[in-house]
DNA sequence: TTGTAAGCGTTATCAT
DNA sequence: ATGATAACGCTTACAA
């Protein structure tokens, strides 16, 4: 800026009114300053800009990424901040358990902290702890929206799928069928997606006009046993005609475990998953399962917290907000 | 930081000096420093410190994302630059070609070089007009390792897989099968990974010492247009008995129409994909294929990034690097 | 071991 | 419509 000052003949502040658009610039001035800034390549520092105006036009996004539904997440998140002009600084975490997982996110929050960005979006690693690594983000009134695992302990602005009424739905299509013995395949009750869809799933189920049963198998790693599958479809499952997995990763091991018995799909047992994951233009996951509208549900999180961004000039303090997409049903005959 | 060398006593220059280790504090400074900045919960400004040191710790990372190759690569990217101590700044392109991708490509870019961004990683949308944005990069001598897609028109560092030697090794293998009729499905010849695979499986089925012929599809948007290899197969292909798809999207296409047409795998056909795409524990794709090791592309492109970035200090102006890491062959029995 | 002064590239504020 | 000056939060260079 200097040089272009200098070279067309006017004070920083002329160019610098220019660079932002902020205030009057006489059309002979602009032009000469865009000619200079065009043929010496000018290129406005956006740090420097942040630091004065406390908007670094950065934000910080925090999950585990590579997975199908994250990836859509990410995508839709990306979008929206592209049209804002913002940048997308990912952190990605990998193990989701424990003690070090927690420790891992702390530092990637403190990071976020120290680059200044104007907001963050967080899948949280835990259900529990959280108010140890959101004290810090709550005292500091940085803008931030919570995504897919629903935080009890911590009151703030939240975006993911309606899983309580995905299970139902679930429970009710099995039912339809005039199936009466399910397995219900959960991750566990630490994680909202897979606690509430289960949830939603054993009410439908239970508000049935008939007698059903209804088992549940748990893998804590959301990675399914197969061996741990066929033991109970040998034994206790012998009868079992409907399953339901509250991701499509579970509700796949299933489905390898039954043709390995030599069950048919449909005929024999129906299964439903959830989750739609899906990779690029054609490969195809064999079961039934739930859109979420991943790229939704990041878009919606980003408008979300662009509004507390806008807001934080304007000094309300408004109650946070919970969005929940419905997931759409997707019919592929399983 | 002015707060804190306050309340201790001291300047802010010994502040500074403890907060980035930098010249000696005295052990009782030290404690009273350490003390105060965790009761105030001091964060250093991350830009502001780039903005004086030259450099930012960010590094702009532009591809597509979502694929599984991609957020393989990612990951790899993502997992080094954390041990750098250094952000990920991401900027997703969706189309892939015309005009209008260079264009978007050369904005994003730019908004990197306003961000300071230490160095770029980058995989082309084109391998066409590139001068037209590496110039800038060039001019400004910023850092930047291009993935995947070589750019033969820009001398720079890239990390990609081995495509020749790769498609040579599924020729070899359909070869060895003693299989004779070929069918080569790629993207065309606009980018390397389609046209250097091709040309290593030519190469090798050429050099067979028996009668073969191999004929082509080519699906430019790399979307297998089921239809069209109906069409093939079922006209001039009828007795096509081993398949060469450049990437796994399109093999699984063929596979699908291979078996509308009753066609067994791999007694009738064989077919062999490339890329590995997988996505989460357990998901399957069923075709023989090549892994890239995209985690690994990933890490060695950061590495080689941070080689030069280091390497701008000393200025030295070393030649640039070519690294093309072997696919390894997964058999799965297609 | 610590301090002083100047500077990084930009915007805010108040004046002209 | 334009300018002067201070300020943002930190580091570099030099001095004590």
């Amino acid at each position: 800026m200097k040089v272009i000052a200098r070279e067309v003949g006017v004070s920083l502040m002329t160019v610098s009114r220019f660079m932002n658009g902020t205030g009057k610039v006489a059309a002979e001035t602009a032009r000469s300053i865009r000619e200079v800034a065009e043929r010496i390549q000018y290129r406005p520092n956006r740090l420097v800009r942040g630091m004065q105006t406390g908007r670094t036009g950065l934000i910080g996004v925090v999950m585990p990424a590579g997975l199908g539904f994250y990836s859509g997440v990410l995508e839709g998140i990306h979008d929206h901040l592209s049209e804002q002009d913002a940048g997308l600084l990912l952190s990605m975490v990998h193990g989701d358990w424990g003690e070090r997982a927690i420790e891992e996110e702390r530092k990637l929050l403190h990071r976020l902290i120290e680059l200044r960005v104007d907001g963050i979006i967080l899948r949280p690693a835990n259900d529990e702890a959280t108010a140890l690594y959101f004290e810090e983000i709550v005292q500091r009134n940085v803008p931030i929206v919570v995504i897919d695992r629903h935080v009890p302990k911590f009151a703030c602005d939240f975006v993911g799928t309606d899983d309580v009424v995905g299970g139902e739905e679930a429970g009710t299509r099995l039912l339809a069928r005039g199936l009466k013995n399910f397995l219900l395949v959960t991750g566990g009750d630490r994680f909202s997606p897979s606690r509430d869809r289960a949830k939603g799933f054993r009410d439908a189920v239970a508000s049935a006009n008939r007698p059903v049963t209804v088992d549940t198998l748990e893998f804590p790693t959301f990675s399914p046993n197969e061996d741990a599958i066929l033991e109970y479809l040998t034994e206790k499952g012998a009868k079992v005609d409907g399953i339901f997995a509250v991701n499509d990763n579970l509700a796949l091991g299933c489905r390898r475990a039954l043709l390995k018995l030599g069950r048919r799909i449909p005929e024999d047992v129906s299964i439903i998953g959830f989750g739609a994951v899906a990779i690029g233009g054609g490969y195809f996951i064999p079961v039934s399962t739930f859109d979420q509208h991943a790229d939704l549900i990041g878009r919606t999180a980003s408008e979300m917290l662009f509004a507390q961004i806008e807001r934080k000039a304007g000094s309300s303090a408004p109650p946070s907000k919970t969005v929940r997409l419905a997931a759409t049903f997707i019919d592929r005959g399983t």
